[in-house]
DNA sequence: AGATATTCCTGGAGGC
DNA sequence: TGCCTCCAGGAATATC
């Protein structure tokens, strides 16, 4: 499912086909995705181009020229496709530059949404005003003081987008295994030191998934039109009863919390 | 504050 | 082969 790394992709893959470029048609083939569209997309789209293109956690954000944002969450599912040989079933959005390029919005579990937001007030939008700091931007110590006095599983914590946002179930599993911590671990008892190991990995393990454009498990792809999924073979993630890859010896475990499955080596992560 | 449940949705996997 | 059930999960929301 997309998570951060794979939304990165996904902007830089369509910045090279939007950026620049006039809007000559959107097409909304369904009223609704997680959310209702605005009724006046088409009239504030169309025309307008494309000025830029960027990412908050794992929201994706087209900006126009007319003052409106694009925001787009790929949900489980999501993602887009370049010119596609032929519409689908759950293409759900379409959008065509002046240049002939048509880009197609699929998401067969509708868990993403699509917002047109003003940009002036972009960081006021309800869901990013909600979010913390992005993974790249803080430290240690700001992290600390985020989890301070918490009591839930440093799992659950690192998975709530307002302590720290862009992270999901891969990213968050693998990171606390290269930190070697147990995911149990309240959050506010997790010391400074530990915390000093688990920022680097965080940031490391969403700088290689991002290198290698975006890992990818059933729903994603990138966008580039064609069916080039990648896979990324993970430490723990989806790896119950295989050997740990430390030299531990260990087993990797599943556990439930939250509802969610967490991976991880008892023996490693402590 | 935290734990747990529910809702949205469909495709893929596994059982028979 | 086909039919059934279960499961995956991001985010919002509800309940205890």
């Amino acid at each position: 499912m997309p998570e951060l790394p794979e939304v990165e992709t996904t902007v830089r893959g369509l910045e090279r086909v939007l950026k620049g470029r006039r809007i000559a048609r959107i097409e909304a083939r369904r009223a609704d995705l997680r959310r209702a569209l605005p009724h006046d997309l088409g009239q504030r789209l169309t025309g307008a181009t494309v000025t830029a293109l960027g990412r908050r956690a794992k929201y994706g954000r087209i900006d126009t020229d007319r003052g409106d944002s694009l925001i787009f969450h790929l949900g489980m599912s999501g993602r887009w496709r370049i010119d596609p040989a032929e519409i689908e079933k759950h293409d759900h959005f379409l959008i065509e530059t002046d240049d002939g390029h048509v880009l197609a919005l699929n998401d067969p579990r509708r868990f993403g949404s699509l917002d047109l937001v003003v940009t002036a007030g972009i960081d006021n939008w309800p869901a990013f005003a909600a979010l913390g700091p992005e993974p790249f931007d803080i430290g240690p110590a700001e992290l600390q003081r985020r989890l301070k006095g918490r009591k839930a599983a440093i799992k659950l914590l690192l998975l709530d987008q307002r302590i720290i946002a862009g992270l999901g179930n891969i990213y968050v599993c693998e990171a606390l295994f290269r930190a070697r911590i147990n995911p149990r671990r309240a959050g506010g008892s997790v010391s400074l030191r530990r915390l000093g190991r688990l920022v680097p990995s965080i940031h490391a393990v969403l700088a290689e998934a991002i290198a290698a454009g975006g890992s990818s498990l059933r729903d994603f792809a990138s966008p580039d039109g064609e069916l080039g999924y990648f896979s990324k073979s993970f430490d723990v993630y989806d790896r119950e009863g295989q050997p740990c890859r430390g030299k531990c010896g260990g087993t990797v475990r599943r556990i439930v919390q939250g509802g969610r499955s967490t991976f991880y080596c008892p023996k490693c992560q402590r």
